[in-house]
DNA sequence: ATAACATATGATTACTTATTCATATGTACA
DNA sequence: TGTACATATGAATAAGTAATCATATGTTAT
């Protein structure tokens, strides 16, 4: 696994003691990939706006009910978005004001290059 | 696809205009897979401490040195970390604050529940 | 109770991707 | 020039995942 490569003990000694729990970090990139597909992206972008109901959402980004609902799914799990019944319908939001900030900063990383 | 579920033709016509460019969310969703892989978090865990050598960083992570350099390039093609050569090593740093930025929202979100 | 509507879900398929292994490339030094 | 070291890369395998299709669940109104 390591190759000795070379006397970098000094650096790793250092990082190594700033190291983060491991659990810690396979959480970080679980709540990355709920950000990290087209179609959960496209979700996110039209709930920073408002509150929506499924069908919304699916004619808004123009992808099937039944991809965005598998989809739903997912951003639930990770606790992003947040359902809410009404009647026959299911109204998403997200779940706080720090999903927001994320896919904020992403969003702006892309536009300002 | 569109089920004309009920009348959100308010909602709808209102998060319309805001709609943001199908190309540009792609991007974002590219963005965060960079992110969203643990090996890859892990690496930019250590580099957001300093810039270090491919070696380093396997041994710090605890990740081989083939897959660790597999991980850089999506990395470095994501424009999330750059390379310097220093004689046989190569070192990588985080490619600039945003990055750093992004991460550790995540990290906090995660954190801080 | 039943019909109609909105959403959720399971199974399947196709696609993507991370790791490993072996090896190639590039650099320094004797 | 040849050898050792550090990193990169291609191929193959294995595992994960997103969309579709068909259908189930849950809700309302008649």
């Amino acid at each position: 696994m390591s190759n000795e490569c070379c006397d970098h003990s000094n650096e790793v000694k250092k990082v190594k003691e700033t190291l983060i729990n491991e659990e810690t970090l396979y959480d970080v990139a679980e709540l990355f990939k709920a950000f990290a597909d087209t179609t959960r992206i496209k979700i996110i972008s039209v709930l920073k706006e408002e509150e929506l109901c499924v069908g919304a959402i699916s004619e808004l980004i123009n992808v099937s009910q039944s991809a965005v609902s598998h989809q739903l799914r997912v951003l639930k799990n990770s606790k992003i978005v947040k359902p809410r019944r009404e009647g026959k319908q299911m109204y998403y939001s997200l779940d706080d004001e720090h999903i927001k900030k994320i896919y904020d900063m992403g969003l702006e990383h892309i536009i300002k290059g």
